[in-house]
DNA sequence: TCTGGGGTCCTAGGACCC
DNA sequence: TCTGGGGTCCTAGGACCC
């Protein structure tokens, strides 16, 4: 039996969440970007509909958006809200179901394979009462697809949108992706969509016209057997609940480039210490520290280190993304426009006596973790600037 | 007023092991 | 002295998504 999945997509999240957040203000906009940046660098997170009748999209440069909709509000995203928001969609969902998988801050797919026979009604019936109850209990309009795969569920949602239910029957599938083009398919971006357009394949129909090997002659193997999979609706994806993320970041763009390698450091050292707070918080370590920097030039480097064994304090994160930092410095230099750390190998088993890989591999004490530990419960009794980073870092 | 911040997955080469 | 593959791990970069 094919499975029954819905993707369950909230109507320009970040919109709702800010005019739930202020009622009276952004509640009453009809124009309102969400996001920008006090910098100035920022971009548009999420565009009310009123906005998009102007060619205004998530994405784009805030100043950009701002030429095409002059009368538009520009409000910041409010992350407190939108997190509870996120959680309390998430737990009306679980109500229909086990099986939920968030795919972001902003959507859900749910197994809902089997649920006709046990709720005595249609999926359509069981999407209708599941937007309803988000809508009651959760106060965020949703819009739902579903279908046969993750990619019929997750098409038919923007199909649905806004505020909509399109449920797309078994044995369907073809003669619903037909209509579309291939960049509307999840994983094909601008620079696959425009390879594929040279080749004059630009809609699902024209590439459910092409037979399998010879997609493969023209994408190579891996590439037209995924294709060939899609334009007919097939993926093999699976919902699984309780996905444990893969890694964890943080980055920052610059109000000015910065070129002084001590005030590149100051920023290092606040950028990992929130990754070190985040992991602790996830009570999850990490073998793989990444530092990436964006030059003026918009290029973007990075450099990466594993460690023997997982590590969550501040001090081992600090003194494992310095030398990164260095390292990328020394090969070019630039005035960076952003910089960013990255943990991943999260709760990645020790790597033993295996491999000596650096003689002069960063260990993390026993005593490092409990002063991290100690920082935190500090900063959450008395506040964030309760302990000032620098001082207790500077061993290296 | 050019281009945010948080992620996932894939590829390709080299090191290293069996 | 010459000649292999296969598998895994690490690193760097890039496409892509919301």
């Amino acid at each position: 039996m094919s499975r029954r999945i819905l993707l369950v997509d909230c109507d320009q999240f970040f919109v709702q969440c800010a005019r739930l957040a202020d009622p009276d203000g952004a509640g009453r906009e009809e124009l309102l970007l969400v996001g920008g940046s006090p910098s100035g660098r920022g971009v548009v997170t999420s565009a009310s509909y009123g906005t998009r009748a102007f060619g205004v999209r998530s994405g784009m440069p805030t100043a950009q958006a701002l030429r095409l909709c002059p009368a538009a509000r520009v409000v910041p995203v409010p992350r407190g809200l939108c997190g509870r928001k996120s959680r309390d969609v998430r737990a009306v969902l679980e109500r229909f179901t086990p099986v939920v998988e968030p795919a972001s801050i902003d959507e859900a797919y749910m197994d809902m394979t089997g649920t006709e026979a046990l709720y005595r009604e249609p999926l359509e019936a069981t999407a209708q009462r599941i937007r309803s109850a988000v809508l009651d209990d959760a106060a965020i309009s949703v819009s739902i697809g579903g279908g046969a795969s993750r990619l019929v569920a997750k098409l038919a949602a923007g199909s649905a949108k806004p505020a909509g239910v399109r449920i797309v029957e078994p044995g369907a599938e073809i003669d619903f992706m037909r209509a579309l083009r291939l960049s509307d398919i999840p994983g094909v971006g601008p620079v696959f969509a425009a390879h594929l357009e040279r080749m004059g394949l630009s809609t699902v129909e024209a590439a459910l016209a092409v037979n399998e090997v010879a997609l493969c002659q023209m994408l190579g193997r891996t590439r037209g057997r995924w294709l060939y999979r899609r334009v007919r609706g097939i993926d093999g994806g699976v919902v699984r609940p309780d996905l444990r993320s893969r890694s964890l970041s943080r980055e920052e763009t610059f109000p000015l480039d910065i070129d002084d390698d001590a005030a590149l450091e100051t920023e290092l050292l606040a950028l990992a210490s929130r990754v070190a707070a985040d992991l602790r918080e996830h009570d999850v370590r990490a073998r793989t520290i990444t530092v990436k920097l964006r030059d003026a030039d918009f290029r973007t480097r990075r450099a990466s280190r594993t460690l023997r064994t997982g590590v969550e304090s501040d001090r081992a994160v600090v003194a494992t993304a310095r030398v990164l930092l260095r390292r990328l410095r020394a090969a070019r230099r630039s005035a960076a426009r952003l910089l960013g750390i990255a943990a991943s190998g999260l709760d990645g088993s020790d790597f033993g006596d295996q491999l000596a890989l650096f003689d002069d591999d960063v260990v993390e004490s026993v005593r490092d973790r409990q002063l991290s530990r100690v920082t935190d419960q500090l900063r959450k009794r008395f506040g964030a600037s309760a302990i000032r980073t620098g001082r207790l870092l500077d061993r290296s």
